[in-house]
DNA sequence: CCCTGATTCGC
DNA sequence: GCGAATCAGG
C-alpha cells in the first residue's frame, strides 16, 4: 500500500507546516509517510524553511502561554470547615463542633501563576513513553489528537495534565484541553 | 539519547 | 518525484 502525495494530502502538509508543527509530528498526522518524506516534499514544493536569524535551526511555536489569556477556570480548593453537629447519647442531645476538610470550588485568579501549556498535538502513533498521552478532542474526528508534550519520566501525563487526571471530573471538565 | 531541519543521491 | 540515509545541530 503507498501512500501518494494527493492534493488533499499536500494541502494537509502545507497547512500543518504553516502551523509550526515540525515535519515528524505531521509525518504521524497524515499518517504512512517517514518525516523524511515530509521535509523532502517540503523542499520539492519550496515551502518557506524553519527560519531562525542568525543562529540555529529549530523554531518551535511557544511552550507555554500565560493563565490569563486562557478563560477564566474554577478550582477545588481545599479548606477547613467548621459545623456543629448534633447527636444524641442517652437520653440527652449533644452539640459538638466538627471540623471536616472539604473541597471548595474557588475562583482561580487571572494572575494566578498556573500556565497552560500549548499541546504538541501527536496522533497516537506518535506517541512515545515520555508523552503526554492526555487525549484532546472528539476521538471520532479527524483532528483529534494527544497533548504530547513532555512527560516527566514514566508519567503518563505533563506536568499540566497529571495534576487535572487527578482532581475530580467537575473540575477537569471546565479546565478542559 | 531525545529531538530538530537540511542535503544527497539511488531509485 | 520520492524518501532513506546521512549530516549538522539543540
Amino acid at each position: 500500500m503507498t501512500m501518494g502525495w494527493t492534493d488533499e494530502r499536500v494541502e494537509r502538509l502545507k497547512k500543518l507546516w504553516s502551523e509550526g508543527l515540525s515535519a515528524s509530528q505531521i509525518a504521524a498526522q497524515l499518517g504512512g509517510v517517514s518525516r523524511n518524506a515530509v521535509i523532502g516534499k517540503v523542499h520539492r514544493l519550496c515551502l518557506p524553511g524553519r527560519a531562525k536569524a542568525g543562529g540555529a535551526a529549530t523554531a518551535r511555536p511557544a511552550k507555554r502561554q500565560a493563565a490569563a489569556a486562557a478563560p477564566r477556570s474554577q478550582s477545588f480548593m481545599p479548606r477547613t470547615v467548621t459545623r456543629t453537629v448534633t447527636r444524641a447519647q442517652g437520653a440527652t442531645m449533644l452539640k459538638e463542633e466538627v471540623e471536616t476538610e472539604v473541597y471548595y470550588e474557588t475562583e482561580v485568579q487571572p494572575a494566578s501563576n498556573v500556565v497552560v501549556p500549548i499541546s504538541r498535538r501527536l496522533a497516537l502513533t506518535e506517541l512515545t513513553e515520555r508523552t503526554c498521552k492526555w487525549p484532546v478532542g472528539d476521538p471520532m474526528k479527524d483532528d483529534f489528537h494527544f497533548c504530547g508534550n513532555d512527560s516527566p519520566d514514566s508519567s503518563p501525563y505533563c506536568t499540566y495534565h497529571a495534576r487535572l487526571a487527578y482532581q475530580p471530573s467537575a473540575e477537569r471538565r471546565r479546565a478542559g484541553r
